[in-house]
DNA sequence: CGTGACGTAAAAGTCATACTTATTTGATGG
DNA sequence: CCATCAAATAAGTATGACTTTTACGTCACG
């Protein structure tokens, strides 16, 4: 055993909140597959493998039981929960997918779900945007025709994410909204894994220009319809990397 | 005040845990908007408030925490946070509203997210459902048919949403398959505001007989399209409800 | 040999208190 | 007027005592 000394904690680490260390520990392991479903944890197990008290181990795992995570059940111990009850839209519960080995996969379903929103939102947005979001979106879309040649791609996904986002928000749609994380989180994700490869796909840029067009112009139907082309597009690409 | 006397607590209410109680009752306050953003809540005050311990009440904020509901910082309280940045994906928060003034509003929101989603995953549901599946698809569908006429709307309602549940799970995406709960959720509110109106519209259910035969041959293209027909109308519904 | 009632113990849940730490506020002094 | 520092405040953490639920084994009875 490594016991620091008799008295007191050893290392107070001091990040954000010892909880926040325990959650940050704890739930990456289980949605990595650390702890596979059945798992049982005992709290003044964890208490003593994370050197914190009660109060820390109970707050954590409160959490993760709110994300179904895990189920913690009176003389039997904390639970982790099968995979299909998680809360997978859980922003933190996707960064810790995204984080671990489930990341192909998460980026999979993530892809997918891209692709059923954006054209909506795109429709939406080009019956609701407001004329400063109309500018925005032209803007980002004419940066990214600027940036899309000679290995700049950083500065190309700064535009590309927020070209994206506004048009979420733009939708009018508080939960479309909540996704622009997300899809900013699926974007750098994959410019990440071809950053040593070529510039993006120009006929992908000329699509963005149009849709800022259409959604200038009101015309909902082509907004929906140019925007669905860049998702296929991007779930194309998917197939590529890992058919 | 009404202290019910010097030692202990009293009126064990004795519901799943003490936690549980406060969460649903802060909870739903806090979306309903009777507290705005903006309010801080002290910890001490809602250890009287709700006559439990500073454990309780800090497991609750926890959790209320991480749906980013609220912001606890040392020195200043606990912040209800903007709207914007809730959670609004979180099932539990979606309950809340659904429960609350914001219901109109939520039910909206949800249904333009069916209407995206649901077409997407009947599409890959076309060519991913197994034999199984294609045929609780059709049992279902044609129960809602013997169930669509004379007054039998609890009945057609409980096949409707199995019938949504299983094209969702079919698609083979976690992601939506874990959208079964908001739709039954959506499908049971909407049934309930016309219960003492009509039997459900005919075309409707004729749609979904279609794309139960679309899944079952196979056939994305003809599956998504007659998803959309079936999400158009509950949203053109919604208009008619609410203009 | 099966079956149901019962007691026991294990683990989470709760409480009260003492103490620590960060942060706001404002007072003090340059 | 601004910088700096001190005090007050509210959240964060630790800990020990106690309660409540419930799985599990035991034992008596059919």
């Amino acid at each position: 055993m490594d016991e620091q000394g008799p008295e007191g904690r050893g290392q107070r680490p001091r990040g954000r909140g010892l909880h926040d260390r325990v959650l940050e520990s704890l739930g990456p392991a289980i949605t990595a597959g650390d702890y596979p479903p059945g798992t049982v944890l005992r709290t003044d197990e964890l208490e003593r493998r994370y050197d914190v008290s009660r109060t820390v181990v109970r707050e954590a795992v409160r959490v993760l039981e709110s994300m179904h995570l895990v189920e913690s059940r009176r003389r039997v111990g904390v639970t982790v929960r099968p995979t299909e009850e998680w809360d997978v839209f859980d922003p933190q519960v996707i960064r810790w997918r995204l984080a671990g080995p489930d990341r192909p996969r998460q980026l999979r379903s993530l892809t997918a779900l891209r692709s059923a929103i954006e054209p909506a939102a795109a429709g939406l947005a080009a019956e609701h945007a407001t004329p400063e979001q109309c500018a925005e979106l032209t803007e980002h879309a004419l940066n990214m025709v600027a940036t899309s040649r000679g290995q700049q791609l950083p500065a190309y996904l700064v535009h590309d994410v927020a070209f994206h986002r506004v048009i979420l928000r733009a939708s009018g749609n508080e939960m479309f909204a909540r996704l622009g994380d997300v899809v900013a989180e699926v974007l750098t994700g994959r410019t990440q894994h071809r950053v040593m490869f070529s510039d993006p796909d120009p006929e992908a840029v000329t699509l963005h220009v149009r849709v800022a067009e259409a959604v200038r112009a009101g015309d909902a139907e082509a907004a929906e319809r140019y925007t669905k082309e860049i998702t296929v597009g991007a779930l194309r690409e998917l197939d590529i990397l890992a058919p």
